[in-house]
DNA sequence: CCAGACGTTGTT
DNA sequence: GTCTGG
DNA sequence: CCAGACGTTGTT
DNA sequence: GTCTGG
C-alpha cells in the first residue's frame, strides 16, 4: 500500500498552501529546512515533511502557540520502548481499524498524530504473467494524485523521544523523531490496483486531526466516510521503482507495449 | 512467572 | 527466502 | 514500496 | 511500555 510517495513542494510553499487552508503554520526551523528536501520518490527510512501540532504551552497558563510545525521525521515508527531502531523498517503503515489494540501504535493516537503533505503516492499492480506478453510477473507502478495536482494531507501518527545514549541534548542525535502512515481499504476507483491506500484526510480536518485536545476516539471519527473521488490512478515509469530515480519525469507515461496485460483501473479493462 | 514481540503487504 | 538500503 | 544483497579478515 | 505465548 503506501510505502512510496511523492512531496515535490519546497517547504516554503507547502507552509504557503497549509496556511491558505486556514491552518497556521510557523516558518521552518533552519535545523528542518534542510533535510526537507522536496522528492518526486519518497521512500520509507528517510527524512519526511511532517505537520504536528502547535506547540503546548511551556512552563504554566501561557497560551498554546497557535501555529502547526513542518518538521522532519524519519519514516519508519520508532517506539520510544525500541532498544533497536531497526523495528521502525517493518512500521511505515498502521491499519487505522486496529490501531488501537496495536502497542506499538495505541498510545500515540490520543496525541501524536500528524499530517504528511504529499502531492500523490505511488502503488504497484500485479501482472500476471499469462497476462504479460513477456511470460514474466511484472509490476506496474500507477500514481495516485488529483487530477488539478492539489495538495494532499495523509493520516499519520508520529513518535518523539530522548536518545538517553547521546548526552547532550542539543545534539541532533539526542532525539528521534519517526513516523507512520495510516492505511484503509483502497476506494472503489482505485482497487484494481491495489486493495489499500492511505487515509487522505481532506484539509478541513488537519485542525482537529492534530490538536492535543481532542480525544483519540474523536479523531478516529474524523477518519470515517471520508470523501471518495478525488484522487484517480494513472500508469507512470516503471523506474520510479529504484528510488535512486527521482525527477519529474518517473511520472510520463509509460509506452504502450509497457502496459501489455496491465488492468486499466478507470475501466476494468486491458490497456488496449 | 519470564521471554519475546511490538507491523503490513502480498503470494504461491 | 528474508533482510537491509534507499 | 522496490532493488539488491545474502561474508570475513584486516587495513587505512 | 504492554501484551502474547509458552
Amino acid at each position: 500500500m503506501c510505502g512510496r510517495y511523492a512531496a515535490s513542494r519546497s517547504p516554503e510553499d507547502l507552509v504557503e498552501e497549509v496556511v491558505a487552508t486556514g491552518l497556521p503554520v510557523a516558518p521552518v526551523a533552519a535545523t528542518d529546512r534542510a533535510a526537507l528536501r522536496p522528492s518526486f520518490n519518497v521512500a520509507p527510512q528517510q527524512q519526511v515533511a511532517v505537520l504536528v501540532a502547535p506547540r503546548p504551552p511551556e512552563g504554566g497558563g501561557d497560551a498554546p502557540d497557535p501555529a502547526a510545525r513542518l518538521r522532519a521525521l524519519r519514516w519508519g515508527l520508532v517506539p520510544s520502548w525500541a532498544k533497536d531502531p531497526a523495528v521502525g523498517n517493518r512500521m511505515i503503515n498502521a491499519r487505522v481499524e486496529t490501531v488501537t489494540g496495536k502497542p506499538a501504535y495505541r498510545s500515540l493516537v490520543g496525541s501524536r498524530r500528524c499530517v504528511l503533505p504529499a502531492d500523490g503516492w505511488y502503488e504497484w499492480q500485479a501482472v500476471p504473467k499469462e497476462r504479460s506478453g513477456t511470460g514474466k510477473a511484472r509490476k506496474q507502478p500507477f500514481f495516485m494524485a488529483p487530477p488539478d495536482g492539489g495538495l494532499l494531507g495523509l493520516a499519520g501518527l508520529y513518535s518523539w523521544w530522548r536518545v538517553p545514549d547521546v548526552a547532550d541534548p542539543d545534539d541532533p542525535a539526542a532525539w528521534l523523531g519517526t513516523v507512520t502512515v495510516l492505511t484503509t481499504d483502497a476506494e472503489p476507483g482505485l482497487r484494481a490496483v491495489h486493495d489499500r491506500m492511505p487515509v487522505v484526510l481532506p484539509a478541513e480536518h488537519w485542525r482537529r486531526w492534530l490538536d492535543r485536545d481532542v480525544p483519540g476516539p474523536e479523531a478516529l471519527a474524523l477518519l470515517a466516510d471520508l470523501p471518495t473521488g478525488r484522487v484517480v490512478p494513472r500508469p507512470v515509469q516503471p523506474a520510479v521503482g529504484n528510488v535512486r530515480n527521482d525527477s519529474p519525469a518517473l511520472l510520463a507515461p509509460p509506452a504502450a507495449e509497457e502496459l501489455v496485460g496491465v488492468v486499466d483501473p478507470t475501466t476494468g479493462e486491458l490497456f488496449a
